[in-house]
DNA sequence: CACGACTCCTGCTGGC
DNA sequence: TGCCAGCAGGAGTCGT
């Protein structure tokens, strides 16, 4: 389920019921997901304190003094906050228990992962799986400058140059169509041949669909469930995701699906030039 | 360095 | 109605 938006959405719903709390039991039920589990997470947490939570791309963090729980939701995860004596369902791989509550991993397809990072290796962004990543889209340093100087040397298709995550993270799949939408980018034009108006355009979009997703409380995900259980209503308010064949909101013209890198996108072929 | 193909896994949908 | 191929919101890894 995730996308940035639906991962914020799930640190806010998940902090309160954690911060300042102590870890009580960790419990994992399956041996790992992407990447088998810290099995020994048990030694490290149980007994420990929850400073903070945190984010960085995709990653979900949950802070301690001594080093950082990594989580990520891969393609169908979802965290959820609940009462102690909950029957664990069959994918729910991993259990936080904190105080009476219980926050629980469910990941169907296993594409997510739990890691830990000592505080001895570092600050957290030091993590290998971070290091590389790509500047936020929601803080202030993002802008269309960035996006223009950082893709001078890169040919690929603006699409897959946003999905990569190096130069931005958080855009995926969805939100990377709705965006070269609003911004009005055909989705095959390689990223050096896009100019600096043009990526200021982009930046803004990006900013305005991610932060407009979030404060719709990630509902925009047909499937997404919220910390607290609530499935969300799916509103249809793509413009062009999962809409091929359909008339464009704008113009009319029928939203075009291709195959790029493996995944669908989504254009007007008339908006997006 | 940059790119593109491949891969992990389960569940659901659409076409026959 | 039933079956099954194909596809799904991610992203690390490897070969070129």
């Amino acid at each position: 389920m995730p996308e940035l938006p639906e991962v914020e959405v799930t640190r806010r719903g998940v902090t309160p019921y954690l911060e300042g709390q102590i870890v009580t039991a960790v419990i994992f039920r399956h041996s790992g997901l992407r990447w088998p589990f810290p099995l020994d997470l048990a030694n490290h947490l149980i007994g420990c304190r929850v400073r903070g939570t945190g984010r960085r791309g995709k990653y979900l963090l949950i802070h301690f003094d001594h080093g950082s729980l990594i989580i990520h939701l891969g393609m169908s995860g979802n965290l959820r906050i609940l009462p102690l004596e909950t029957i664990p369902k069959k994918h729910d791989h991993f259990d936080l228990v904190v105080g009476q509550q219980v926050m629980r991993m469910t990941d169907p397809r296993r594409f997510g992962a739990v890691l830990w990072h000592d505080a001895e290796k570092g600050p957290v962004e030091q993590h290998p799986l971070l290091r590389g990543l790509g500047i936020e889209p929601l803080e202030d340093v993002f802008s269309g400058q960035i996006l223009y100087q950082q893709t001078r040397h890169r040919s690929a298709p603006i699409k897959q140059v946003l999905l990569a995550g190096d130069i931005v993270v958080g855009v995926g799949n969805i939100y990377a169509s709705e965006s070269l939408f609003q911004a009005g980018i055909n989705p095959k034009t390689a990223a050096h041949r896009i100019g600096l108006a043009r990526y200021d355009k982009l930046a803004a979009a990006i900013r305005e669909i991610l932060a407009r997703a979030i404060a719709k409380g990630g509902s925009t995900l047909r499937d997404f469930i919220g910390a607290d259980g609530q499935t969300g209503y799916f509103q249809q308010s793509y413009f062009v995701y999962d809409r091929a064949g359909q008339p464009c909101k704008i113009c009319g013209a029928l939203i075009e699906q291709i195959k790029q890198g493996q995944r669908s996108t989504f254009y007007c072929k008339n908006c997006q030039k």
